[in-house]
DNA sequence: GTGGTCTAGACCACC
DNA sequence: GTGGTCTAGACCACG
């Protein structure tokens, strides 16, 4: 499986396992009507116990992005793809948004702020 | 004062006192050799536990950016302004790189990513 | 087959089978001395597992509304009508009451009860 | 305190917590602006698991009826009485709508529904 | 003291 | 096999 734990994050497990699937459906990874790995499959691949991958799922179940076929699984909802692209985006819309206005509340100049950006490349091996 | 709180923010209340009180220097707005207000007239001000303000203290003290003058109070330390100023930089440096990763590790495109950058304005208000 | 099953509701599918049978049954849509389907022609029909079909018929049997007749299959049984007559009226009975008392415990007024009890239509498209 | 937990109810017991609290918020038993017991507090006075209070908490932030202060506890937001009443009273349309739809798939006739509804009174010792 | 996360293990109903 | 609930107990950061 394609997902990565970091146990040491200060992210909880579950949200990371919760935002990895998410992006997974985003990027068409996953597809709707799929099912996605079962609470014991998901907590032997990952070595995480099940409450918390079975707490991922049921976040997941909230945002109606995954629903429970009775006694078979869980499945990607229809709409989800489209719902996890929107949200992506509107995720990093508002993290951006929020390094811009923390930067300008620390009293960064508008220069500074803009050098920061500038001078940083999108991948980070690149100079 | 110039400090606000929110005390239903994730960012713990000692953080974000600590960390206004660095911005406050970086900028000049509390110069080198002033006082710092005392914990008490602090917690007063903000109405905030003085163990709260005593720790965001101690977190200045041991980044040696404000030091006691016996029986004066905490006073900013003649470093501390240019020391604020860069590591103010490099926070946001760090800052601006932490958000660049998490896109790309949620599989938005380089020119997804782009966008939103491009197309943010420094201030909100702005379009 | 007048069957309808949601998969991803929480009533369990073998007590919407037996539910819709006995339904059926109390309307007349099935007479007493008819068969009804076979697990494997309603397991195909409602595209359901075998085992759950086999469940919700064990269930009309231990309520003797069907029972087997030798090599024959299932049979609706001659008192079978007026039973689930009966018993859909209680059922129902027994909801409204469950509805009300839950009103009461949730502190709505009776006025606010009895609001929300006439102004909603039999059928839902009326107003 | 005036919970009631019936824990031999199918309805899980964190959620006949959160239900209760909603219902106190919207009847005013509970103030905005007040806190609600701690975990712990509700854990000895319910003699549940800690747990299961956290998690009726969960679903009650979730929903924003409730907000956390850092280190101090759960505190009623404004705006939830409003929102409790309202879907207090929401939630009981929709559920006397599912009675009656239901009572309409069970082939039941308007008349039969009817008196039903008519010969129920209220309160259940009332005849 | 507060809430939050995580693990471990039990038990349930359903398919 | 599936998900769901609950208990018990540990550990953490925060105030």
């Amino acid at each position: 499986m394609f997902i990565e734990i970091d146990t040491s994050s200060n992210e909880p497990i579950f949200e990371q396992i919760a935002q990895q699937l998410r992006f997974a459906i985003a990027s068409g990874a996953i597809r709707p009507d799929e099912m996605i790995p079962s609470v014991r499959e998901m907590s032997r691949m990952l070595a995480i116990n099940p409450n918390t991958i079975a707490r991922a799922y049921r976040v997941l179940q909230d945002e109606k992005i995954v629903f429970a076929r009775r006694g078979m699984g869980l499945v990607v909802a229809p709409e989800a793809r489209e719902y996890c692209r929107r949200s992506r985006k509107e995720l990093f819309v508002e993290k951006y948004r929020k390094f811009l206005d923390e930067a300008i509340q620390s009293r960064l100049s508008e220069e500074e702020i803009r050098e920061i950006v500038d001078s940083t490349p999108l991948r980070p091996e690149d100079q």
